[in-house]
DNA sequence: ACATTATACTATATGTCGCACAGTATAGTG
DNA sequence: CACTATACTGTGCGACATATAGTATAATGT
């Protein structure tokens, strides 16, 4: 078993979930693809154009998010932006994120008193 | 978009990825199928049968986990426990999981700052 | 003694999404 | 003019959580 292809893999998993959080974490200031793509990477977190694109796509689509055409020196950009529906989401998401870390932080604790 | 809908799709994305991690955490100690399910609902997170053993059968496939049969109280028992690799393993999803965290951690400040 | 529930597990199918592949269009740079 | 960057669209695939369905045995209630 490979371990760096097992890495890829569940890192693929954990992103899941993941990355719409961060979209919608993201999004309360309107932003288009592209420049999505260039913030995350400048914090450190590495979204590629074929992963993030879809992913805006299926988030207006569920009327998660809203998005809006506009030229800006002189190209088109799609901004996007969050819906009402999309902060009540979000609120949810994180509330399930903590309910993880908080069971991740007693099996751990939990682990080294049994060590 | 009813939202109740739409957070138990979002809940099992998320899960991905973290009930692995949740899984190898646990079983530093040994421990057969039922009982994880009932360990963890104690401390808050439930998890369904027909979730755990088909994860717990990949996880072997993988040799993430070793198994080993044991008869306790007149009765056949399916013990796991991670193996070597699995510790490996379980080492850079924890780094995964701490990155993740901090990449939201840095959205979230950046949000209330622009609040 | 029988029905129901609990314990403990196996087998298989489905839907979703991150990722990969492929592409278009225009602007900027060498 | 060739190449890279910017900015986006369309489609298919693989992995896994979940759902459905099941077997086997023990414990409990009537």
């Amino acid at each position: 078993m490979d371990i760096q292809s097992e890495l890829m893999n569940i890192t693929s998993e954990m992103n899941r979930g993941f990355l719409q959080l961060i979209i919608l974490t993201f999004l309360d200031v309107p932003s288009y693809g592209y420049d999505i793509i260039d913030s995350l990477e400048k914090i450190g977190y590495k979204v590629e154009e074929n992963t993030l694109y879809p992913l805006l796509r299926r988030l207006e689509k569920k009327e998660v998010l809203i998005s809006e055409w506009k030229v800006v020196d002189n190209k088109p950009r799609k901004y996007y932006s969050i819906s009402k529906y999309g902060k009540e989401l979000r609120e949810e998401i994180m509330k399930i994120w903590s309910i993880q870390n908080l069971i991740l932080q007693k099996l751990s604790d939990g682990r080294k008193e049994n060590e």
